[in-house]
DNA sequence: CAGTATCCTATTTGATACTG
DNA sequence: CAGTATCAAATAGGATACTG
């Protein structure tokens, strides 16, 4: 098992710097969330939206957390905003390059979510019946 | 741009059935989180490891929270938890296949924080000051 | 050792109303 | 249209004490 190719291709991630560790574990934790992973595969798909159409597209997201989460996006670096100057108000989101390599990141955890939904789903279903069945912890 | 390789690779990800891309978004939600994403590389990187272990090399996580998250990756059937009837006791986490794969999925996300560090934190620099610079929202 | 239980605070999120 | 502001509710998270 140690020598499962899987986990030989994994292990060379970690960094020996605990210092970076740190970074790298903050920059995970500011993007590594779902309204974030949905906005960008909606602006991957979409080239270029407005802040309407990705209301729309972002479904059950509230007002009040797009803005929220676009801001922290255009923070970061990861879209652009451009304000056009007309009325009523026009603005338009679209990701960077740096966005892009983020999206493409998230592509294997959107894949893996689609091809394993099912083992997941089901493996709650046993845990549920496991814990009704009772105080065997096993 | 429309015809960027990274973009094509990513387009068709999306799923056309919007019920399975509610799946798809619970499960993601599920999985993207700091916790989940840290714990799932250190049982990579260790194989096999008892609470405390994990107590130790997750850090900055409480007690609490190493429990949920513990918790909810066994339901989810992402980890094993196996208890020893020793005293005091011994209880291992380990990585199942499932598991195994989705740390493989979250690789790409690990390598591009890594990668992307500096540039993230020079936009947000680069933002700061535009907004010290003041209002034209350019 | 590996938790559970409890209390309490802080952060996140949603709903609603208002504005350039 | 694309927000901001405000308040209330829910949830996350931490600290501490206790247990098989």
């Amino acid at each position: 098992m140690t020598n499962d190719p899987f986990r030989q291709e994994l292990l060379n991630i970690s960094e020996t710097d605990p210092a970076v560790d740190r970074l790298v574990e903050q920059t995970i934790g500011r993007v590594a969330d779902k309204w974030t992973m949905l906005l960008i595969e909606i602006l991957t798909n979409r080239e270029c939206c407005r802040f309407g159409e990705l209301s729309k597209a972002c479904e059950g997201i509230s007002q009040k957390m797009l803005t929220q989460t676009l801001r922290a996006l255009e923070r970061d670096g990861l879209v652009t905003r451009t304000v056009y100057p007309v009325v009523p108000p026009k603005v338009e989101y679209r990701l960077t390059d740096l966005g892009l390599g983020l999206s493409k990141a998230f592509c294997g955890v959107w894949i893996w979510a689609e091809e394993n939904l099912e083992r997941v789903e089901q493996a709650r279903k046993e845990y549920v019946e496991r814990k009704k069945d009772d105080g065997t912890v096993r």
